[in-house]
DNA sequence: CGTGTTTGACCTGCGC
DNA sequence: GCGCAGGTCAAACACG
């Protein structure tokens, strides 16, 4: 297969392969993208490059309006989750933001009022910046590819469950911010707040890879340490990391890691030598609206990156269509 | 040594 | 103005 021909097929991905994508339905995701999961694991070379997401943004957002006016128009059978029972809220851009950047050169003080006024400065006003709620499950904590840094954990008045503050990690001076809370109506649930915007392109597989394991264990350990009653103690909390979490590997020893992904894979092959052609998707649920919104379709579509790369560990389909 | 977590203190916005 | 609750800072510590 041709490069080019990747890109066309993914340029001319209708609403149907992005339903199949919402519905981790792999196999109906390959056959409605006229491609052939053999065929395109065979060009492993086309796989190993790195690159960010804008490309596939590029693709999904002229798509976006028309798909969703599809949904909209016509319910299909994408099990998305809608949000009518919860409260989501995406806010509208504030009108001006009082934040300085924490880096920038005019945050730098001359004098010690100065400093003062500097550091109080840093802290957002609330309400006045741009948030996007979801809902996530555990699986869905972990599906996000961008490397956090933890900075605060509050707890929080009428909830049993902290919340824990995140940072982006990926850059320094990067003013995305995220936090995490257990849904108190539905333990399963995790609300993820992200606050502010990426400043740089979002960070290559295998070098967020690289750099957010720990932070993803970390994670979901803290999704279970959260629980009230659940074990606290180190050993505790690694027994409970999910195992359905692909990189959320609570050991810090690379031979473990190793180990963990060659049985993944040999479950895989497993599940393929069945006659089954499905792969296992992490569940994710879209909150806020009918159809997926681009952050939405990003995770989902990391989802399937990180499962083809069960399949092919050097692999990348993102990297690839992005790259051709 | 670099990176990440923990946690008490501090700051800010907001309601009263 | 005061107090509360949420958000952030930063030092200490852990880990590879």
């Amino acid at each position: 297969m041709e490069d080019g021909d990747l890109q066309a097929a993914m340029r001319g991905c209708t609403s149907e392969a992005f339903a199949n994508i919402v519905n981790n339905d792999s196999t109906s995701l390959f056959a409605s993208l006229n491609l052939d999961r053999d065929e395109l694991f065979s060009f492993p070379e086309i796989f190993d490059s790195t690159t960010d997401f804008n490309g596939l943004k590029e693709i999904y957002e002229p798509l976006y309006p028309v798909l969703r006016q599809q949904s909209l128009s016509t319910p299909s059978n994408v099990s998305v989750v809608s949000s009518k029972s919860i409260p989501i809220c995406k806010v509208k851009e504030p009108e001006k933001l009082r934040r300085k950047h924490p880096h920038s050169e005019s945050a730098t003080p001359a004098s010690s009022s100065d400093a003062t006024v500097a550091a109080k400065s840093k802290r957002s006003r609330k309400n006045q910046q741009k948030r996007v709620v979801k809902h996530v499950t555990a699986d869905g904590l972990s599906s996000d590819m961008w490397a956090w840094r933890k900075y605060g954990q509050k707890p929080i008045k009428g909830s049993p469950y902290p919340r824990n503050y995140y940072r982006c990690s990926s850059l320094k001076g990067c003013l995305a911010r995220k936090h995490v809370e257990r849904c108190s109506t539905d333990p399963s649930l995790f609300i993820v707040t992200y606050t502010a915007e990426h400043s740089h392109a979002h960070p290559t597989r295998r070098n967020s890879l690289a750099g957010s394991t720990r932070i993803k264990s970390s994670m979901a350990k803290q999704a279970t340490a959260n629980e009230p009653n659940m074990p606290t103690s180190k050993e505790d909390c690694l027994d409970t990391v999910p195992s359905s979490t692909t990189h959320s590997m609570a050991s810090t020893d690379q031979d473990e890691r190793v180990r963990d992904v060659r049985i993944k894979n040999e479950e895989q092959i497993n599940i393929e030598d069945s006659g089954s052609n499905e792969i296992v998707m992490p569940n994710i649920i879209f909150s806020d609206d009918l159809f997926p919104s681009l952050d939405d379709f990003e995770d989902s579509f990391w989802n399937i990156d990180s499962q083809l790369q069960l399949i092919n560990p050097c692999s990348s389909m993102a990297a690839s269509m992005i790259a051709v």
